[in-house]
DNA sequence: CACCTTTGCGTTCACGGTAAAGATTTTTAA
DNA sequence: TTAAAAATCTTTACCGTGAACGCAAAGGTG
């Protein structure tokens, strides 16, 4: 049976267009289309005259042809590894929040991290005429890049770090907050500090977390022990595998820096699980603060990764470049900052 | 200063239009159009020398015009509560990768289950001129219905129920589901159960899982104490509120029936953290199975509520009333079992 | 071989707007 | 009063494509 909706195709209403509202008002359409687009010109007796007649025929402006018309559609892309994964989640309700705020819409799709349905989905959306792009991705490859130099709209990264610098990104120091996080361990007396970094095809795990990881700890004279750098996955069940790997060790770590949320409660319930005690036996700081920090016990100390805020932030960048505004530095660095909790000991 | 990709305007890629490729082809554009929308009618010899100078142009059909002639734009909308919420993000998954998989595109937009933003975001998809629509929310309100009820585009409700039965929808047996969990906790022994159930303006959570609730209840013959039923918000920090405000009651209850996952960890830390042991103390059973679910010591037993299918499965349908295939069912039920982990007694 | 189908391709117009240019009316001011 | 200026409105040329329609060439049929 089909929707009771449209049982008879008559149900679907028949689209009334400007120029129905122009003779019903005795007005040419550009008129209509003045007082549609808020164009002063108009005085104020025939603009109420439109206006009604626009809402007793229900006229809604067709986008379509307004933006075949203009050129502009007032839809901007959002390509993100994985809407379903907490952080991208987080960072697209930042982008979509902005954007509604200046009266754009999304279209969004999810790459999966895969190179060649970046490259895909960067195609469908430039034929789909966006007038912005926001992009999320794991590392910025040279296809990529070639890809996102034939733009013929603007593009964004967000959380997003690309080597060449030629693109407009928004990103938080994460050499800094990763070399401040290993320190707060060292700090703790750590001599062992395991590094659960998530996937090294990554720029950020990569290039940033891990060498400040190794620079962290070669400026307090420790040692670099490759067996304690876990390149895992980002979820939790890697997380408590990266612990059962590292504690068959001759010598184990006492500590961990985990490159997520996930990857962290992952080793706290691998510690618990085996009767260690955290943070008395194990400390661990996590790279993330998403909401499931404090839905452990004990909660976690994070990095945090102001997701949310990087969307937003990336958004708002973008209408500027849409909108042919002056850049101040269209490389935004926001800042971060550890917010303390129980899995790593207060040390004061 | 600019976008370094955009120093000077040149770099702004002109156009090229079927025109274009017409002729340097040396064919009709309409030829062209037939090629590129794989109409059989065209010598393969043509075919080929037109594929290549598409190629050799990067031509790129403009989905704007394309949708202003055809009357279809090979995109949907997708309005949901809030994508950062994790269940929805689940869902949005599911109906983006189905889309994706029929080469839809998807316009996403966060409600906040706000009744002015829904009926705004159904006007501005309508206005989009999206081929179908997708829609969460937590009531269909009598407004909301109406503006369906006079949507130009097939809608498909995900995870929402229709008390009209008017709509196509896609949800799981909410009464049964939660039927079974209560009997669950009854079966345990258990004769004051709490029922922290999420906003009861939720369709979902008034008529469904509280009815539910209460029959379980007095079909077992048990006290229906209103003081138990505790419709919080849905989230971590309302759960931990909901433990203390019912064991301040003369006689606490000894198990729960938590409306999500986030709820449920709430109350199992909230008795964790007061000294009880859950299952021992405390029986606790969720109604959504994310992966939080198995996140938390001891993990939740919960009705398992498959969001990522829900939402492919009502993609599917809207794909087929969009293509007027005939539908068996516009309402489906998808079945449901609950996950059986460890923070209520095995019973056998 | 006359005639009817297909196949292959070109012409033309509609889609629903925007915006520039031109026309008309109203206002301002000498 | 009246012409120039300003305000308001109409005309019209696109925007890039799909699709109906038309027609010629090729293939089949009896």
């Amino acid at each position: 049976m089909m929707s009771l909706q449209y049982k008879n195709k008559e149900a679907y209403p028949l689209t009334v267009t400007i120029y129905d509202v122009a003779r019903e008002a005795n007005v040419s359409m550009a008129t209509v289309s003045r007082v549609v687009n808020g164009n002063q010109n108009v005085k104020p007796a025939t603009r109420k005259k439109v206006l009604e007649v626009i809402e007793r025929l229900e006229y809604r402006p067709n986008a379509v042809a307004r933006g075949l018309a203009s050129k502009k559609t007032t839809t901007v892309g959002v390509i993100i590894p994985d809407i379903s994964n907490n952080i991208y989640a987080e960072a697209a309700r930042g982008i979509e929040d902005i954007a509604t705020m200046y009266r754009y819409n999304i279209i969004l799709a999810n790459s999966d991290q895969n190179e060649e349905k970046e490259l895909t989905l960067l195609d469908t959306m430039y034929g789909k005429q966006v007038d912005g792009i926001v992009m999320m991705s794991d590392a910025v490859t040279p296809k990529l890049h070639q890809s996102m130099d034939h733009s013929p709209v603007p593009i964004v990264l967000a959380g997003t770090v690309d080597e060449s610098n030629q693109f407009a990104s928004v990103n938080i120091d994460y050499f800094q907050a990763s070399y401040e996080a290993v320190q707060m361990l060292i700090a703790n007396g750590h001599k062992r500090i395991a590094f659960v970094s998530g996937p090294l095809h990554n720029t950020i795990n990569s290039k940033f977390k891990l060498e400040a990881y190794k620079k962290a700890l070669s400026d307090a004279r420790l040692e670099i022990d490759e067996q304690l750098i876990l390149p895992e996955e980002g979820s939790y069940d890697s997380g408590i595998e990266a612990w059962e790997t590292v504690m068959t060790l001759e010598q184990p770590p006492t500590a961990f820096f985990a490159g997520s949320d996930e990857l962290a409660i992952g080793i706290v319930h691998g510690a618990q699980d085996n009767g260690y005690k955290v943070p008395e036996d194990i400390e661990v700081i996590s790279f993330e603060n998403s909401k499931l920090a404090r839905m452990v016990r004990p909660q976690l100390t994070s990095v945090v990764l102001p997701l949310y805020d990087i969307g937003a932030v990336a958004m708002r960048l973008l209408t500027k470049i849409m909108n042919k505004e002056e850049i101040e530095d269209q490389e935004v660095i926001i800042p971060h900052r550890i917010e303390v909790r129980k899995s790593v000991k207060k040390n004061d």
